[in-house]
DNA sequence: ATGAAAGCGCTAACAA
DNA sequence: TTGTTAGCGCTTTCAT
């Protein structure tokens, strides 16, 4: 059946257009006569007003659009669930793309979120992202562009992001709170500006502790997964002095590290204490549970997606846009895994 | 700065919006020298045409609309990636929103989509979810509804399932052919099709191998969490015959299975065999590593936007709209939880 | 090669 | 109380 229009309600009760409108939104002035018939019509003929024709009239799209690296990721499907719960209480619809951590795609999703006409960008580059100039463009077009969790000084927009340097602090600091002298690293690769703050993060602890970083106490991984974590665990195990313990670049790594040292024979955390990064669910299953440091990824999207509709609402009122720099705190999770035995026992007995 | 129109390039250029319009699109027939006008016009204004005219003016929004209970959630964001993806290769967008699992907001959240105009909607029902007359009013103003994961048969649209009697008929059947034979299984809460289906599928298994079902060997979930499966497990390997293997309705109660069963001191698989359900990460990484059956959410996704679009698309070429109802097999994954050592050697020693 | 004009569906200021 | 008119920004047929 084909859709309804005003002009299809009209011509069926005998007025005008502007008529049905105002009945069908209960203006004050209208003949209860009319009303009822404009009502009784539109009920129907499956009468609905089109969106399209409202918002151009109104000038108002309501929508905006979020591109992550990938909408399969606890990190990322958490921000994604921040933006749209403020979005949808502020009446806006959100719409989801996905870069695949490709620099093209990222281009490619921009470009056709701005054809489709939204409101504002929620962007989180993808690893291969360099220039910024897809980005630069649709701000030359007005609209407004809020980045989020992997960001760039290159583009001129407001940020989000977790405060990397004080997580990786408060987890190396917590291990060396513990007496432990010896607590190695495995960072993540030298690019992405987040894991470089942890690796900064850590050495700021041993520093904060007056221990001079050691170099075989420090692996980089290439791709941050599990089996480095394994490979690096045993590498410093094999060391003529191996670390008390190891504080992960992420929870992945940590969990490949573990496996390594319960395949080893080691006792976590007695012999190796352990900490990983992120607080995946996968932290409070295994045996033991993995002390781990949580991003706040519902919060970034809840202030990302704040911080967009601000600006989005100051660009409609011709007032200045202000950016502004949010840096949230990671929450260090203690668990078994970094936890000493004397932490467990009143005292020593 | 205000957003450039046609008319601002016509009138910068000294010709009418048509002619703006069609040397924007290269038209056949167009002065060289006032496109070249138009085009540096254009440029220099930042001129981009406002979609929503676009749309308006061309019908077609391309725009289609997903409710989940929940974005955080491993399975959803498989299936929301799905969609996305084909979606977008056909040149439409997804807007997001979820229920939370609440009947009340399931109801707002899909009015407001079809005030912000989509071409369609894809829905998983939330558990709350009874009466489904805000979908059917939907489809009364001709708006295409697929269903996908948790459906109901009260709705005439076309559906999109994982084949949950399959999968565990599978899991069951894997247990058995070992040579099992007192196999217990935790099962979901009784009102859901899909935990219904894999209790279904195990009986069905047990019946396949002559096996009379036990109802000591059976055990009911109220919230589908961890605690329930540790409990559980607990109360099995007290029974006079304790059970040889556990089927788990999903991969968070089977967790909770593992740790009871290793802080009683069993070995799994040796004392106690394994399965869970879903094929949560977190089965690869524990120790040992669990069995259990994958949903194809990523697919399910993707067949479930691809029969919405084709609705769609029916709809619009005003051709008669065809339901379809897929059922995606589950796929199995054997691991170490499950295997008898039998398998693992290659004969009795 | 370009202009004039109609219209997508709706809203709202102004008239009557 | 209702109709008339103009217009949101764009496309496209029909003239010229």
């Amino acid at each position: 059946m084909k859709r309804a229009t005003l002009r299809d309600i009209a011509q069926a009760v005998g007025v005008t257009v502007a008529t049905v409108s105002r009945a069908l939104k209960d203006y004050p002035d209208i003949g209860s006569a009319t009303k009822q018939a404009v009502l009784a019509a539109a009920e129907r003929l499956h009468y609905a007003p089109h969106p399209l024709a409202v918002k151009l009239r109104q000038k108002a799209y309501k929508v905006v659009g979020v591109v992550v690296p990938q909408i399969v990721h606890p990190f990322f499907s958490g921000v994604i669930s921040g933006i749209v719960d403020v979005a949808e209480a502020q009446g806006y619809h959100v719409i989801l793309s996905q870069s695949d951590e490709s620099y093209e795609k990222e281009i490619r999703v921009t470009q056709m979120l701005q054809a489709t006409g939204v409101d504002g960008l929620l962007v989180c580059l993808s690893d291969q992202t360099v220039d910024v100039a897809h980005l630069q463009a649709l701000q030359a077009y007005d609209l407004p562009v809020v980045l989020f969790d992997k960001i760039s000084s290159a583009l001129d927009a407001s940020t989000v992001v977790t405060n990397d340097f004080q997580g990786a602090y408060d987890a190396t600091a917590h291990l060396l709170a513990q007496g432990l002298t010896r607590v190695a690293h495995i960072k993540g690769p030298a690019h992405p500006e987040n894991t470089r703050q942890r690796y900064a993060g850590y050495l700021a602890a041993l520093a904060a502790y007056g221990l001079p970083p050691r170099p075989e106490y420090v692996a980089e991984c290439q791709h941050v997964v599990h089996a480095e974590g394994f490979a690096f665990a045993q590498q410093f195990m094999a060391l003529p002095e191996p670390p008390q313990a190891i504080f992960a670049v992420t929870d992945a790594v940590a969990v490949g590290a573990l496996m390594a040292l319960r395949q080893a024979g080691l006792r976590v955390p007695q012999d190796v204490a352990l900490v990983g990064f992120s607080d995946w669910a996968v932290c409070e299953l295994l045996d033991p549970p993995i002390s781990s440091v949580a991003q706040p990824g519902y919060e970034i999207g809840r202030q990302a997606s704040e911080l967009l509709l601000r600006e989005i609402q100051q660009l409609r009122d011709d007032e200045p846009v202000a950016h502004a720099h949010r840096v949230l705190d990671a929450t260090l999770r203690v668990r078994q895994s970094s936890l000493r035995a004397a932490d467990f026992s009143p005292a020593v007995r």
